[in-house]
DNA sequence: ATGAAAGCGCTAACAT
DNA sequence: ATGTTAGCGCTTTCAT
């Protein structure tokens, strides 16, 4: 901005009001400078003007790695900025393990200065902001102080078992998330009742915990299909454990779905990617990162907002499932 | 940092040296600071420490906007940043159409302090960087000055071509990308070349542009299949133009493949699925993503490097193409 | 081992 | 209409 300065004959603090469009400035100055900025291909620091004014007109969106799901809030959220003449901030530490309070680092490191709002994806401990708005999308203790924005993991359950049940299976195995999560719960409560509703007894056994990732739920996976009383049909709490579970099935050498039926939940594109492709549990995925950008706006602007979004889940059959006859 | 400093009874400065884990504190001062660190949950702000560092720990990736392509290089991006210390931050403006120049304001604005390096995603124009270290992805003047890592378009297009030519097809329509965009021109050079040595004109009728967008694909497609000869494939530049044409299709009353065959090119996990999914030219996004963020972490510790990298492409065979009989 | 003070690049009062 | 000055939250000499 020194050199923007200099060049252009003025002081900084007149090239500061050029570049944020405040008033006092005479034409021709404007002009000059605004000359000046185009040769030298300028632009302020965000670092720097965001300390001194506390405005950026940057939203972030802190997630605890860039996978597939938080990718694609990521597709929504980037869809519904555009109009709103917001920029977009994604932030992510290396998902060095289980680094419980990512969140709260985050929101201290970037909350002060770099971004007006954030939205936090599947956050853990859920405690009051840092002085900018915030929304939690799928936090993993449910909806707390913060404005949420989730979908209806416990009706996708349901659905996920009814439809297996409709099937003809009987001996459905449940490979659950981490018993610590909200979604794994929910998803977990939706198995039960619907299990409970078909006037099922759940066979405790075939309850495992896969932990929501690929490398947690290789193993209790293994241990399902290498019994002698296997089940024929799993429950995978999320997309990434179904997509492991087959994987190991097919090791094993069991055929999906003729051996055994797989249903997921979640819905991330590689769900549709993987062979057989997935029958699974649809989140609006985009939708919801979309909503979440949305309330993080109105927010900002003192509009008043609902606390709590919430959206469908829906049945997507692949071929991943088939009856018993 | 000064409420820390007041509660720890030391100076700010003394602060600075706990977070920062400099020498010259004692075991006392500093078992204390990190107590009240640890009560406060303080964290050190990043716009405020790299304005006066000049060292961030944060390597940015910059992208017009974050869509199937780009989330995809993220992911991989987010993968190989791990094991290397750094954090990772996605920044994209609104995608307010046709703002060419996107990459060196982003640059300016997040370069002088924010991030230590950078990766940008199909800029336009890459002249030399800002002052910190840059790798282009997929630039769209081809391999420049920058460190660039790119896929082999020209012969992606040769596979799709030679693929649709063996199933029989003879009149291919080409829906091409942007004609200032180098891998589009690649592409439609694959194109021609592997037609010409299968010994066929090429109908510049039936080449349009399709703009790499949904919406930019829309109308070109539907001239071309609303002719009384129309063609029996499209090969188009890019899988969102592909889909789209698959939906003109569909919506004109013509049914893929048995109407018609398409062939895209990414293999956006989107490609897989649409309704049929599609065939398509693989690009190892994550891959590319991933050797990006090891290149220039290379850069950053003065590795001798390679200039350039280029990853092979790949025919991925779906449901959206037929021979013809 | 600790603190005082300067300054990173910028914006916002406040002069002029 | 323009410039001067102070200071955002931090790090870094440099004294002490």
């Amino acid at each position: 901005m020194a050199d923007v300065a200099r060049e252009a004959g003025v002081s900084v603090a007149t090239v500061s009001k050029v570049v944020n469009g405040r008033y006092g400035v005479a034409q021709s100055t404007l002009d000059r400078v605004q000359q000046v900025i185009a040769d030298l291909g300028y632009e302020a620091s965000l670092g720097a003007s965001s300390l001194r004014s506390h405005r950026t007109n940057v939203l972030g969106i802190l997630v605890a790695e860039f996978e597939p799901f938080s990718t694609e809030l990521l597709k929504g959220a980037s869809s519904a900025i555009t109009q709103t003449g917001y920029e977009l901030l994604a932030y992510s530490g290396g998902a060095r393990g289980a680094d419980v309070g990512w969140e709260r680092r985050y929101l201290s490191r970037l909350g002060g200065t770099l971004i007006d709002g954030a939205i936090i994806v599947t956050p853990t401990v859920v405690d009051a902001s840092n002085g900018i708005p915030v929304v939690a999308v799928d936090p993993h203790t449910g909806p707390s102080g913060l404005p949420t924005v989730d979908s209806d993991n416990f009706a996708g359950a349901v659905m996920a078992t009814q439809y297996l049940l409709a099937l003809g299976h009987r001996r459905i195995s449940l490979v659950g998330g981490r018993p610590d999560l909200e979604s794994a719960r929910l998803r977990e409560a939706g198995f039960r009742s619907a299990m409970a509703d078909a006037g099922l007894d759940v066979d405790e056994s075939l309850v495992v915990i896969g932990g929501y990732r690929p490398e947690t739920a290789d193993q209790p996976a293994r241990e399902l299909l290498t019994r002698p009383d296997r089940p024929t049909a799993v429950f995978a709490a999320n997309d990434l454990s179904a997509i492991r579970t087959i994987e190991v099935a097919r090791e094993i050498g069991l055929r999906v779905p003729d051996d055994l039926s797989v249903v997921g939940f979640d819905n991330v594109p590689e769900s549709a990617l993987c062979d057989p492709p997935l029958t699974t549990i649809n989140q609006p995925l985009r939708d919801i990162g979309a909503q979440a950008l949305r309330l993080l706006v109105d927010l900002l602007q003192g509009t008043d907002t609902p606390t709590h979004v919430r959206l469908p889940t829906a049945l997507v059959e692949r071929a991943s499932c088939r009856a018993l006859v």
